[in-house]
DNA sequence: GATGAATGAGGGTTCATTCAT
DNA sequence: AATGAATGAACCCTCATTCAT
């Protein structure tokens, strides 16, 4: 039982970790030429293994892609934490200035940008994206339906469906500006979040102070 | 001099109609199919020409894109008219349920965001994108300033510039949420910007009665 | 019509003779080295064009052995001229001498052998094997059914069907032994058709003078 | 000495036995798959060891192939009892409609016809086939020219050699009749060798009664 | 100006073989 | 003796680009 597990739950560990060699390789690649411009030889030559090797984790090039992006998704989703009182104004802007995808818990935005037009015409793709997509707006929606004392903003649930809609429409759009001006002013970006952000989260009410 | 001018302008005519006949065609063909899976044989014969003509008009692939990008950038910016009264929110909502590439004034929602993750990568790409980019900034900053007898807003510059940028938040927002949820209720787009535009027109000041 | 249709007549000789040119490559490579072995690269260069080239006129390397099956079978068949009166003998023995696969007009052993065995796993394969085999069949037992004055055997039906049968063996026997035995004596296979093909070709009856 | 020896023996067992599951896998999947489609991999699956153990016991894929084929062909020469007297007919027949390569005494078809191609390219595989083939063209001569009390058929040699022959072009034959017509009648098949095969096992006289 | 046949480098992928363990 | 992860050359095929006509 222990040897014959233990050798086991290395050489399961050991997979893991090439996946995971593979699937950092390929998202720097990624992020650099683009998913179609990113050659399986160049992958292969970032993650220090031959291209052969490759293939003994992935089915092929559109598993590894699959891969990346649930990856990205769900750590998109374990990274917006609910459930502590927030900043939002100020974390949206450190996320603009610092996500840039050179972490591993950044989502690039172009990889995002090319990820979603991907969608339009793999179905196995969308299907992933619209999963973790409708994940965010419902755990958006309960956010803002909680109570404030639960750290959340306690609108009714029209009201919190229009703010989160909002929100999503927000998060998006700045991944889209980190494209085209990665040079914009973070304090103008932190002014205009945080003179409307309060409004949204009100559900549209008069701003309350703070 | 005269003739000799006639057959001059006849031919550049004639080269600006080929140039546009090869970009609408890729232009189809890249809504369709992408970037990189539309191949130069499928774009010349939905431009009723032989592949090797293209490249008299031309210098290659990436060429045409870096075109299409400019033409279509450049309607855009035509066609934000900011110079009469409108109901945003409204026109927000129609160029959702509309916008997907099918008249010659939209960029379908894929290609403009294959378009700006390629701008993170080409440099001429980038420069065209930030160029129009900017543009559509300083409209939306002077419409904003503008008094509101002229079609404006009144806002003083700073808070302009702030509103200027969440509306582009917002425009290109929803540019990401078609591509993940085209079924998305028009409806509840329509009432979150109804609720919130406001605010945002006003700089931030309470919500004025319509 | 004759501009137009001279250019269209020309290019569908040229096609034709591309075509032509490749299956007669692809067939000296498969003899060579047999149909997985000969790569498409060595088949090009037989061909004296760029292995792209062959993909505008073979969908892929299955089409390219698909018809060249179908074009030695075509000429397999064509070759056998029941229709005057032959010394069978002799003509057996000399496609057993001469017949290796050099000439155009002859199946090649190999290619036969290694046709049979992959018609066992690709059903179009089959299909087509199927087809020009019973084709064959159907011509033997019409031939040793028609008068003799007609250059047939005057066999009834169900004699002419075994002697068919017999006949298609002693064929395939053949060409199994020229990979075999290449060097067996033409003499006495000329000997031993001389002597026992009559019987056959008499449905079986003591065998006539001749 | 003894010991020693004995581990050596024992040693040289193990090997012998490595060697027998290795091709008796490697002709399952020959057979299932083709030459060049069976994988070392599955090969190695098939014998219920890792991929790099068979090199232990083969030098590459090809010897195995040559030492299938000479297993096979040993077998084969094993199988034909030509000491006793047989219903030749009878027993070509169930050959035909059981032999596919399901026992382990019967190459199947397939495989024969594959391994007769690549005799034409291997000198080493040729060099086999043929040693084979003439041993069994010579028992069959020895047999046709014993008396009938020892179950022959007491020919003259020149006669015994031209039935030999013949008899071969039947047993390929029929092989290559397997492939391509597998449905062939059983009873046109026989009813075809129990007309024709008397007259040649008497040498081409007329045909004895039986 | 226009064609489309031709090129050939590069794409993703497979698999016989090796070697550290 | 045995493993199976790792290699890398070669596979079939695509496609942006060129050039003789």
């Amino acid at each position: 039982m222990s040897a014959e597990r233990a050798k086991s739950d290395k050489a399961l560990a050991r997979t893991e970790a090439q996946r995971e060699r593979i699937l950092s390789a390929a998202q720097r690649c990624f992020i650099e030429q683009g998913f179609h411009a990113a050659g399986m030889a160049r992958i292969a030559e970032a993650a220090g293994m031959s291209p052969g090797l490759i293939y003994r984790y992935f089915d092929n090039k559109a598993a590894i892609i699959r891969a990346i992006i649930a990856r990205q998704l769900e750590r998109l989703n374990q990274d917006i934490s609910l459930h502590r009182p927030i900043d939002l104004a100020a974390e949206m802007t450190a996320k603009f200035v610092g996500g840039h995808g050179c972490d591993r818990n950044d989502l690039s935005p172009a990889l995002l940008l090319e990820l979603s037009a991907e969608a339009t015409r793999d179905p196995e793709i969308h299907a992933v994206v619209r999963h973790f997509d409708q994940n965010l707006r419902d755990a958006l929606v309960q956010w803002l339906m909680r109570g404030k004392h639960a750290g959340g903003h306690g609108l009714p649930e029209a009201r919190a469906r229009e703010a989160a809609l909002l929100l999503q429409l927000l998060f998006e759009g700045m991944k889209v500006r980190q494209t085209r001006d990665p040079t914009l002013d973070p304090a103008l970006l932190e002014a205009s979040l945080r003179r409307f952000l309060p409004f949204v989260l009100a559900g549209g009410a008069p701003a309350p102070a703070g």
